[in-house]
DNA sequence: ATTAGTGCAAAGCGTTTGCATCCAA
DNA sequence: TTGGATGCAAACGCTTTGCACTAAT
């Protein structure tokens, strides 16, 4: 049921080829300099945690990451300032169906999409875009924004999981909201 | 910023041209029969609802057209009923960042993707799938699904729209998970 | 008659808010 | 110095759970 894929374009395998680690977290942290916000050590943790990681981090996932190298923070705190990333650029969310809300450092340069591993959400982007094609859309609606995402299980992992997380397909009717 | 569109393949405006009103609540019926299920007021009542609606509905606005015809429901059977519908395919969750998660009618007879309005959320289908190009994946995942969606404003809500909710971009970015 | 489905109430979880305190600018 | 950021605690909204009762098969 499922097309098939081969090749066209795409880019750098992780960190999204123009940027990444200690770039990433300047980055971020000039973009809160850049909207007058104040730079405090939670802050500069927060920015941090998002250039060290690969995948998604939830919430609660931050907030543990957080208190080992910032042991006073409060969860409102880490809320607050994921929202404030988002809602500017800096973090890019992503709602899974199990697991809920997640987070991870976004690239601001291009315009690209995700292939995500529902087992480990290990991400990797890619720049096709189905949107270049000459799409003939039904209706009349003025076009503001799109989202293309594809889920598959990653190389490491389809090797652990054949043992116990068996049921792929459910696994990802429900992974992906 | 956001690209092109064009023409291509693509087939009803509403329904999705292979079902709808009547035959769809039996449809999610015999869903329920071949499942062993029970045929309760509360689920016929459930089927009829989605298929008299165009749009997503939340558990809520569920909840509300419940009460109309069956005065007693409660929230949770409204929640179970949901969940289950969904856990079958007869249902299709979409989760949006502001307002929650939602449910629609779904059609099990053949792939299509979706153009949602951003303001009503009235959704039209069409047939065209980015996974049928040969994709150049980057890393070696096996691909299990995706999820391509477009967004929009549909024609009636373009009129409207321009006196009070201005902001598209904004509207925008928060309205897709 | 059996057993799944329901309604009720309470709990659970993730997220948000108000407010006094603290600290980056 | 001073207004934004934090921590705390409490509230909030959505969703789930346990249990006795009801009703479809």
């Amino acid at each position: 049921m499922y097309p098939s894929y081969g090749r066209i374009s795409l880019d750098a395998e992780e960190g999204n080829g123009l940027m990444k680690g200690e770039e990433m977290a300047k980055e971020m942290l000039s973009i809160m300099m850049r909207k007058g916000w104040r730079i405090t050590d939670q802050r500069r943790t927060l920015a941090q945690i998002f250039t060290e990681t690969e995948g998604y981090l939830s919430p609660k996932d931050v907030y543990e990451s957080m208190r080992l190298k910032y042991p006073g923070v409060s969860f409102d705190t880490v809320y607050r300032n994921l929202r404030m990333l988002s809602e500017m650029g800096g973090l890019e969310q992503f709602y899974f169906l199990e697991g809920g809300l997640k987070f991870k450092a976004s690239c601001q340069s291009h315009h690209h999409h995700h292939l995500i591993c529902i087992n480990c959400e290990k991400t990797l982007t890619f720049d096709y875009c189905p949107m270049e094609q000459k799409l003939d859309l039904p209706g009349n609606y003025k076009i503001i924004n799109h989202r293309f995402e594809i889920y598959g299980i990653c190389e490491s992992c389809q090797g652990e999981i054949k043992n116990d997380k068996v049921d792929t397909d459910e696994e990802t009717e429900s992974l992906i909201d």
